[in-house]
DNA sequence: CACGAGACCTGTTCGC
DNA sequence: TGCGAACAGGTCTCGT
């Protein structure tokens, strides 16, 4: 369920309470089980067993996809990855299905980390900017202009998809928001970074922003149950879309393959840029059937 | 510095 | 219907 609009909804439903659960904010650990030992990045599981219990959550908060439980003498941080979800429930309803790590509370609720593909992580730090220094600006912080953006596109010399997948450059984009970012902008994936000109520079950066602002709206995207409760699918523009009529131009939206990434583009409204002497065209993935 | 391949995992969908 | 291949929201590491 990972980029970040997923994750910014996952941390507002867990900051305030609803009908179906409490606000997360007040509520002690009082003791945790691990399911999948890889699941914990750091500390080991004993000295991670001791450290959280007795702790009381103090805030949720997010940088990029990472989601930070805020305690009073330390941060748990999990990334979801694929396939990893936090589930609220009551300590008398069973745990989810593939649960990784089960935080028992106190007032009868249960943290549960579900993950079917086990490939999602989580920390037990005292200080998160070991994790959180090595990423990109965040895309809907005001310090995030228009202008830095440019700028930052200038400084590297690659294809704009695999960098805006780069936690590093940018946090919090993933291959939904990444594809839906540059058909708005009307760009390939496969343009350079430094060969963008400002206008088109300038439409990226409002493209990116307006996605996942747009996505939050709708909390996210929601299919194949990995998360739940988003209403974006139906919104997507390009995204698994494959074959359907574009809604800007009618053309058929195409599949094609980007740095190992499925990545879906409207052939007329994003024109492949010029080749250079001896570089391939992107990889045709349409069935035979279709050419 | 930039890129591709392989690894980490399991569940679902596709193609024949 | 059945079976293996392909594919999936991500990131890390290694070799070129």
């Amino acid at each position: 369920m990972p980029e970040l609009p997923e994750v910014e909804t996952l941390r507002r439903s867990f900051l305030k309470s609803g009908p179906a659960h409490p606000s997360l904010v007040g509520l002690k650990i009082l003791r945790s089980d691990l399911g999948w030992r890889r699941t914990l990045a750091a500390p080991g599981p004993r000295i991670f067993a001791r450290r959280i219990h007795g702790q009381t959550v103090t805030d949720v908060s997010r940088r990029g996809k990472l989601l930070l439980f805020r305690l009073s003498g330390a941060v748990l941080i999990s990334h979801l990855r694929m396939s990893g979800g936090w589930v609220l429930h009551r300590q008398s309803t069973p745990r989810p299905d593939y649960c990784r790590l089960s935080l028992q509370l106190n007032s009868g609720w249960r943290l549960s980390f579900r993950d079917p593909r086990k490939f999602g992580r989580i920390w037990l730090l005292d200080d998160a900017g070991e994790l959180l220094g090595r990423l990109g600006p965040e895309p809907l912080a005001p310090a995030f202009t228009a202008d830095l953006f440019r700028r930052r596109l200038a400084a590297r010399r690659r294809r704009l998809k695999p960098l805006l997948l780069d936690q590093s450059f940018l946090a919090g984009l993933g291959n939904i928001y990444v594809d839906e970012a540059l058909h708005r902008a009307r760009l390939h994936p496969l343009t350079l970074s430094h060969q963008l000109d400002r206008p088109a520079g300038v439409a990226l950066w409002r493209g990116i922003r307006q996605v996942l602002r747009e996505a939050i709206r709708y909390r996210g995207t929601s299919f194949d149950g990995v998360y739940t409760g988003g209403r974006y699918l139906e919104r997507l523009r390009v995204y698994r879309r494959t074959g359907c009529a574009c809604a800007t131009c009618q053309a058929r939206i195409q599949r094609i393959l980007v740095a190992q990434r499925g990545t879906h583009i409207c052939p007329h409204c994003q024109p492949a840029p010029a080749l250079r002497p001896g570089e391939p065209p992107a990889q045709d993935l349409r069935r035979p059937a279709e050419r």
